[in-house]
DNA sequence: ATCTCGCAAACTGTTGACAGTTGTCAGCTC
DNA sequence: GAGCTGACAACTGTCAACAGTTTGCGAGAT
């Protein structure tokens, strides 16, 4: 008897319902299913190569966490939103967010602060040194410092929020021009967590996050000035 | 085309699948299927007189909400919440509700606060001048309250919160002595409100909700002691 | 031309059956 | 008696087909 142990953890899912689920979630924030569009189940199911029945458990996943809206009778769609609703969700981002960053100066091992702060530092240098390069490991430094709260239902409810406001955004992707700045607002708030100042680290991540937001609701309101 | 309006107000969702979920959800939360149960699909699918098909859509959903989880091959099993999970739904559900508040104290029309203040007055005159009676109003008094703070999202994630609150509190139901208690917190808290004083609102909705932590431990550990 | 009515195509909601896996238990081995 | 083995029962995962609803379109009337 080999140890072979048991792929519980990291083993893609092992069913269709479940392996769906991540393939059209991930359709869905890479743009490959647009904001409004329709989904059809025959089509699709026929696309993915499964039945409808394990499609639709997954689409209603989907629907639980707000990607997509379902309509009795008349399909699923991939849910649109408008810029009230990407307020709402920063809003909701801000109060999780600000909460974990303070779970994190009081509780955070110092070695996890240090990797953070060594992340940016490897995002520096491979940015180069002029400021107008992108910023794609933005969301894994949101996401680490969200780990740092070692609350699973707070991470949980964060990476949902985080999923709604990538799709609310759309199109309109980071621009460049925030980049150097909001690394620059990241390393302060690694600052002040690394001096265990929950209050200053939460008040630098709000103004952090508003100022993503503000940039998200420019750049969607000058394409659809409504 | 930005429509959010729910397609249907009272009625009854009109697909199996949505009137099993909200069935199945109230099953669990009022203990007809308790903590660690197995779902059997063909025993339930009978009770409700509907297919597997349907059943399996709503299950899935309530895998998502975390009311239940789901292992493959094996069946899916009503949640068992750890005393450390309770602890974790609580620090979250303080993040949510001491921000909903906060927004509560600067942006809630003067009439709904009011609003409140009046539900209190006819919750104690029904509960009566005797200490010991309980307090079935105090659900609806924290939804009212994250009401007033009129963003949605927010909303959805405390009423998700909550119903995990519920169930790992599971028969640990309100003590009885704690009602009046709760009553006269959440008075201060409406007077905080009425002079839209978010910082000593939330800061007494804070304790609020600690107390009710520890109430809800104290049971549970009283119950299981391990 | 425009509106209405009705029919047909397309699609979703649901079902019952099939396939593969898990768990159990009797029987056998040591 | 403890442990292994193999078959059987129960159950989940999946599929293909059926049923009811929505939608688009065209014939006919105004």
């Amino acid at each position: 008897m080999t140890e072979q142990n048991r792929p519980a953890k990291l083993g893609p899912v092992a069913t269709f319902a479940g392996r769906s689920l991540e393939v059209l979630r991930d359709m869905i924030l890479d743009g490959t299913l647009s904001p409004g569009e329709r989904l059809n189940e025959v089509h699709l199911s026929q696309a993915l190569g499964i039945s409808r029945g394990p499609l639709r458990e997954a689409i209603q996943r989907l629907a639980s966490e707000g990607l997509v809206e379902a309509v009795t009778h008349r399909g699923v769609y991939v849910r649109s939103f408008s810029a009230r609703e990407l307020s709402d969700f920063y809003e909701l981002r801000i109060a999780l967010e600000t909460h974990a960053v303070r779970l994190a100066a009081r509780y955070a091992p110092q070695e996890r602060i240090d990797e953070l702060g060594r992340m940016l530092d490897d995002t520096e240098s491979s940015m180069g040194s002029d400021a107008t390069g992108s910023y794609p490991a933005d969301p894994d430094f949101h996401a680490r410092l969200a780990r740092l709260a070692a609350n699973p239902p707070l991470i949980q409810a964060l990476t949902d929020v985080g999923r709604k406001i990538q799709l609310a955004r759309a199109r309109s992707a980071h621009q460049p021009r925030r980049a150097r700045t909001a690394l620059d607002e990241h390393r302060t708030i690694v600052a002040a967590l690394d001096d265990r100042d929950g209050d200053h680290a939460a008040s630098l991540l709000e103004a952090h996050l508003s100022s993503s937001l503000n940039s998200a609701l420019a750049v969607l309101r000058a394409a659809e000035p409504d």
